[in-house]
DNA sequence: GGATAATCAGACCTAGATATCCAATTTAAT
DNA sequence: ATTAAATTGGATATCTAGGTCTGATTATCC
């Protein structure tokens, strides 16, 4: 249904945004998110190719947000790592179809933008600020000052 | 987002009952609905297996439904190849979660249910009489009647 | 300003899952 | 018996998830 690796990427973040104040480095965010740090690591440039986070290199450097929560929807993170495919041509290219798509495809297509339109009304902010009983992942907020990694 | 093997599950089901009148043959089924025979036969006994399509050997045996089309839902039909999973619990088990989902899963678990209740209310009939500019899948309806098969 | 350490970026490799192919076997009808 | 079909099992390819190592960039400290 939704690939892992949206899955983490979605995670991932969720996390940057709960933890805005300072930049998060990836085996932070490996860690909070319970994701291993060496793919993660090729999630978060894609995420970054896409303008979702920043990147900075070197001491102090991490993931930080390219915009603010309420701007981000989790279907653009979802879309920048694995894009939802609308049904939009016939899967068997029948001539006799054409543009226009059969009962089951159009019902198919349907179930597809759905799915869409709820990831597209959903932002970053409201996951943050839902009140629900449990905080978005991570058992508690990390602290920003610094601590041996181990 | 629908995998492979589901939409070729859904391809052939709605081939078999637009074919009702008698059983077809795997072969014919591929051929209809372009999906490879070699994997197609595969996804049948799959559909068998659950019940969805019943399976007769020798001479003039293939694949009937089970039951008429208004009984099967194309949730049944993903579902017995694909199984759609709902998110019922912490993909990270996080202790402090439990039970509880967080607001980012709660989401995800909501789009799936989505698509979940679509595929529910659908049924193979309604794909058959839905009126559209295409019918479903193959060029025409293949004759009855037996015919060299090359 | 140069050495050093922190950090991302990218290339390459491995394992497992999904999709596809092929041949041998069983079942049923004529 | 012969023929037409599903059933079964194995072999192969392609994709996804994950791992490893090296290089490139940047901040800090002396």
């Amino acid at each position: 249904m939704i690939s892992q690796t949206a899955e983490y990427a979605l995670r991932a973040m969720v996390f940057i945004a709960m933890n805005s104040d300072s930049p998060q480095v990836t085996e932070k965010i490996a860690c909070g998110t319970k994701v291993p740090a060496s793919y993660l690591s090729k999630i978060l440039q894609l995420l970054a190719k896409s303008g979702l986070v920043k990147s900075q290199r070197g001491i102090g450097g991490g993931f930080i947000l390219a915009a603010p929560p309420s701007k981000i929807s989790i279907l653009e993170i979802v879309n920048a790592v694995d894009p939802i495919k609308r049904i939009d041509t016939c899967p068997l290219d029948l001539s006799s179809h054409g543009v226009a798509l059969c009962a089951l495809h159009k019902r198919m297509d349907e179930a597809i933008q759905l799915v869409e339109q709820a990831f597209k009304k959903t932002t970053l902010r409201e996951i943050l600020s839902k009140p629900t009983k449990s905080i978005p992942l991570c058992e508690t907020k990390l602290s920003t000052h610094r601590r041996t990694n181990h």
